[in-house]
DNA sequence: ATGGGTGCAAAGCGTTTGCAACCGG
DNA sequence: CCGGTTGCAAACGCTTTGCACCCAT
């Protein structure tokens, strides 16, 4: 997390930014959450912290964490809007519908193969994004019973 | 096409609800459009039909189309939002960061690598999800220039 | 001190909704 | 006719932006 912090400052420095209270708080709450955060919800813990905070920072300084790589966004199909820090290491997900368990998984072999697609589309790939849904063992033994 | 058109009012008497030129319209337009299609584009194409035809109702026919599960909306993490009727076989996408330029792909290797990482966990794989992000030739020529 | 950062409120933008007129059954 | 449907414009919710003040450098 403080490699987060770090590679954050480094960022501000490099684009010629400026440190700020505000950035570093927003900041350090975000990277503190270990799995995905909605703007509100992250707008709440930044008030505990600086009840000073408005709302455009908090966009603005997620933005800033998006343009410079640590954070990704994701909007889902149902309209909810999230962001979690970039993983370190690439990996996907597979997913309960019922239990909503997540496994996640890496497979060398399918990385090579979308490489090999976006090629052959001519697309220069930048990332993506599997999700495999399905139902555990668990869940399917509790569904015989 | 017309099977489309057939499902689709089947669903609206099922429903109770009413069958309209507007109606007939917007969701012949849609389900003329092999792919992937966003609201502005698809309101464009309906005004040349039926330039009388609000915004608000092909919202609402769009609405209609997800609700009776003919149809699919899609939020892309580069923020576009697109519909699509429901796939009769399954594809995936490739993206462009830059001009949101959709492709659709079928990789049939991958849905078995998909198929077995799902069985080594023991999940019983129900669907999936798998969207390449990056940049199109033509987009990265522009850059270039 | 200089110019970027912040908070606030206003503006934007895409989407939904209230309403009176309209039309399908 | 009756009640669902439509077009319009207003309302909405989320996000961005203009501006005066603040603060890091």
């Amino acid at each position: 997390m403080n490699m987060w912090m770090e590679q954050f400052n480094q960022f501000i420095l490099k684009t010629g930014l400026r440190h700020s209270q505000q950035r570093e708080q927003v900041a350090r709450i975000f990277f503190s959450t270990t799995t995905h955060i909605g703007i509100e919800e992250l707008f709440k813990k930044v008030q505990k912290i600086n009840s000073k905070i408005g709302i455009a920072t908090v966009y603005r300084t997620l933005n800033l964490l998006v343009e410079s790589g640590l954070a990704q966004k994701r909007n889902f199909d149902t309209g909810a809007v999230t962001y979690e820090p970039t993983p370190v290491k690439h990996h996907d997900h597979l997913i309960c519908t019922q239990c909503q368990e997540v496994v996640e998984f890496h497979h060398e072999k399918i990385e090579e193969l979308q490489e090999g697609i976006a090629k052959s589309y001519k697309y220069e790939l930048q990332f993506h994004k599997m999700e495999l849904y399905g139902i555990c063992s668990k869940c399917r033994l509790l569904k015989k019973k």
